[in-house]
DNA sequence: CGGAGCGGGATTTTT
DNA sequence: TCCCGCTCCG
């Protein structure tokens, strides 16, 4: 043992032919030196993650929770490969999911193991690493080896054209679902001819299947790849070309794939495929993931696939690493709690040896518009006492909850930044200009010739691309090329005819100068001359501004790089820009994009039934649906290091409706321990009848997925049994209002109205009247909640604190 | 060809 | 309620 500690038999040594070719990078001597030192790498790891560092050979599946140093196990474990010589840089494949994991898994392994590590070419994400990959074997799967790399503007553009030729109704059968039904397929590496029956058949009648062939043969006539493609046709190089296969088996000696719990089936069958290439004991794949933080399944990722890895890769090693080092003791046990209540895992219990904290508090509001009320005041109160605004974030379900805390904040002055949301190189002014210079650089590329054909406006409109394409398809030449032709014709009257050849000109120029002039130079040129500024600086929105401001941004980010090609081939992989904004600011974003984040404070507002769990999730996946919603709870509980704070309102509005709401059944899922339900200070200023105060639950009456919901869903009658108890408003609310008298459930600031708490008044057929919906009877009850069929309204649910009974 | 007006839809999002 | 995308008309 030279290694130290768990340190597993050299079986590497005896292999001959991995020996064979992976050349050490360092001497003998070197070897030995690095094994006989104690590694300063491995100082201050625990024993788990010195494991899983440190068990290097076979299939390793790393079990990292939340806050348990995932990361640094991650990049010490490359670092270990290489240090001991088992791998030079190049023999490491490791793959992340996105490019800032990339970014910073590349920075730290530079830090711990040096110049060493320096470049490791094959570290980045599965996309990247796939585009390597292709563009050398491009002509194998029927692309050149420019290809160009689709956006998601570019496919939806091209998948409206293939539904216009099969004569298609756009209204009824929209190029966006179709997208997402091939992004589907490809998610699971299913060619067109692979599709279930059942599946095609759920698009134009049958035609899904048909429309997704037709797609890929229009995007190999464009020598493009859309994402999925990248993933999908590497595993189609891969399984057709055992030779070109065998050539990567063997060079990447070792594999890492960061965020496992998020792979997809394509993303699976592409490791499993390199990982083949191995004596079973030898396939040393090591996965690091958290099943409890799987949070894609619906864009794809197979939680699945972290749940088989030992049935996947039989011998597998199993660390779990459970100690946190981030939160809390009140936190992180409110966040083990919940996520208990998951049945698909792999069972993992968070520990931390830090001090107990604040504990998690429940903090119950009347609307929505309050609930941002008290998010805000509480940040004013911290703020007050000199913590920093950059360590607080508020993490909503969806986006739509942020407008309110938005426009709270910004009544409050008080700094905030989106994180999220529109990424730097999505916006349409950042698209267009690359389409420009996407033409200028490769001028095939149709997509973006046709982006800025009239972008600014000079009057090529539908008629002239109509003219175009026809041209360009019997000619099966690109669109700039037929453009040349017709110029030179009588096709187009001598309007759009004089602006195209002026176009055309311009490009020709450009083009001319794309090896001779700088690329910002050649880019700022281009903007100006076609009019493109221009447009933005005569534009008198709002936003004009900023976009022209994100124009020098991209030109000024051009210099980073040696040419334009080189530029646009990093912007079609990286979608996202860095940011280098140090201002104090809290954070707003969905719990999404929180993942791998951690805060101080974080405020959880919207707990409520129907917005989080969310019922759409609910009603499209069921149980699996409701356990990602709860993964999704502690996801963002556990961005938390010293205090969480969750809220819920009664009364919401919903796309522009006031709805009456229900806490979260997550909130009865915390353990009353570490909880403490706080009072909302003020929180009837309303005084009596607020605006929102009688209203309907409507929109979230769909079927819950619990057993017990669903029953008296289908007997039209219920008593008891449910999961969900509730909170009562703070201070007894408008109890008075109600006079149906439930004061018994409005006990103030305690956890009530348990189902098995005191039963409802209300019973089956009872008439009622309520205050907006008028008169009704009742058709079920649960707890305080009522289904009421109304004579005017329809079947509602309600609070029985909301109706008054009649007769 | 381009602006105004209308209807439908409205989680989560990376590459 | 609000936003986007398409249709209709000038």
């Amino acid at each position: 043992m030279n290694q130290g500690l768990n340190h597993p038999p050299p079986k590497r040594e005896s292999d001959a032919e991995a020996s064979r070719i992976a050349p050490r990078s360092g001497s003998l001597s070197e070897r030995a030196r690095a094994a006989a030192a104690p590694a300063a790498y491995l100082a201050g790891l625990n024993h788990e993650q010195r494991l899983a560092v440190e068990t290097t050979e076979g299939p390793v599946l790393v079990l990292a929770g939340a806050g348990t140093g995932k990361t640094r196990v991650l990049t010490t474990r490359i670092a270990h490969l290489i240090a001991t010589g088992r791998a030079r840089p190049s023999d490491i494949l490791a793959v992340t999911f996105t490019n800032k994991a990339a970014r910073e898994m590349k920075a730290r392994v530079g830090m711990l193991a040096g110049p060493a590590a320096e470049g490791m070419p094959w570290l980045g994400t599965f996309h990247a690493i796939s585009t390597k990959i292709l563009r050398r074997h491009a002509e194998l799967v029927g692309l050149r080896s420019d290809f160009t790399i689709l956006d998601v503007d570019d496919q939806i553009r091209l998948l409206k054209q293939v539904l216009q030729a099969a004569n298609l109704d756009e209204k009824r059968w929209p190029a966006r679902q179709l997208a997402s039904h091939i992004d589907g397929w490809k998610n699971r590496a299913l060619g067109p001819d692979q599709v279930p029956h059942g599946e095609a058949a759920a698009f134009a009648n049958g035609r899904g299947a048909e429309l997704y062939r037709h797609y890929q043969e229009r995007l190999k006539i464009l020598n493009a790849a859309d994402f999925g493609d990248l993933l999908t046709e590497t595993i189609r190089l891969f399984r057709e070309h055992p030779d070109v296969l065998a050539q990567y088996q063997q060079r990447f000696r070792y594999m890492l794939v960061d965020e496992y719990q998020d792979t997809n089936v394509a993303q699976y069958l592409w490791l499993r495929l390199l990982a083949q290439g191995r004596e079973p004991g030898h396939r040393n794949l090591a996965c690091v993931g958290d099943d409890d933080q799987s949070i894609y399944g619906w864009r794809g990722a197979e939680v699945d696939n972290i749940l088989r890895f030992e049935h996947d890769f039989p011998g597998a090693v199993v660390v779990r690493l459970e100690r946190n080092y981030r939160s809390h003791a009140h936190i992180l046990a409110t966040a083990s709690h919940l996520i208990a209540h998951n049945e698909g895992r792999l069972g993992k219990t968070l520990r931390t040896d830090d001090e107990p904290g604040e504990k998690v508090t429940i903090t119950g509001a009347w609307d929505s518009e309050e609930e941002a009320r008290l998010v805000g005041e509480e940040i004013e109160a911290l703020q007050a006492k000199g913590h920093n605004l950059s360590e607080i974030a508020i993490l909503v379900r969806i986006s739509a909850q942020m407008r309110e805390l938005e426009d709270r904040f910004v009544q409050l002055g008080l700094p905030y930044r989106v994180i999220g949301g529109p990424r730097f190189y999505e916006r349409m002014e950042i698209r267009d200009a690359l389409a420009y210079f996407r033409c200028v650089a490769q001028p095939a590329d149709d997509l973006a010739f046709e982006r800025i054909l009239n972008t600014p406006k000079r009057g090529l409109g539908d008629a002239t691309v109509q003219v175009l394409h026809a041209h360009a398809r019997a000619a099966r030449i690109p669109l700039m090329e037929a453009a040349r032709f017709i110029v030179e014709t009588e096709e187009l009257k001598p309007k759009p005819r004089g602006a195209l050849r002026e176009l055309l000109s311009a490009f020709s120029r450009w083009s001319s100068l794309i090896d001779t002039t700088p690329q910002t130079e050649l880019a700022e040129m281009i903007l100006e001359e076609s009019g493109y500024t221009e447009m933005w600086q005569k534009d008198r929105s709002a936003e004009a501004a900023g976009r022209l401001e994100n124009l020098k941004e991209l030109v000024r980010s051009l210099e980073e790089f040696p040419d334009l090609r080189a530029f646009l081939e990093h912007v079609s992989l990286v979608m996202d820009a860095v940011e280098n904004d140090t201002e104090d600011r809290v954070s707003l974003m969905t719990l999404h994009a929180a993942k791998g984040l951690e805060f101080d404070t974080v405020f959880l507002p919207g707990w409520e039934e129907g917005l989080f769990p969310n019922q759409r999730a609910l009603d499209e996946s069921g149980r699996a649906g409701l356990e990602e919603e709860r993964r999704l709870a502690h996801v963002g509980i556990t961005r938390a290091r010293r205090r969480a704070k969750i809220f819920f309102a009664s009364n919401r509005r919903i796309h522009g409706l006031w709805n009456a709401t229900i806490p979260s059944r997550f909130i009865d899922e915390l353990p009353e321990d570490h909880v403490e339900v706080t009072e909302a200070p003020a929180a009837f200023s309303y005084g009596g009848y607020g605006k929102s105060r009688f209203d309907e639950v409507d929109s979230f009456s769909s079927s819950y997925a619990t057993p017990g919901w669903q029953r008296a869903q289908n007997r039209g009658g219920f008593s008891g049994g449910g999961s969900r108890g509730g909170f009562a408003q703070g201070r007894g609310g408008y109890g008075g209002a109600s006079g149906s008298g439930r004061g018994g459930l409005l006990i103030e600031g305690e956890l009530v109205a348990k189902s098995s708490g005191p039963a409802s008044e209300f019973a089956p057929a009872d008439r009622v009247f309520h205050i907006k919906f008028g008169p009704g009877s009742v058709a079920a009850v649960d707890g305080n909640k009522l289904t009421v069929d109304f004579d005017k309204a329809g079947r509602k649910m309600v609070l029985d604190s909301f109706v008054q009974r009649q007769g």
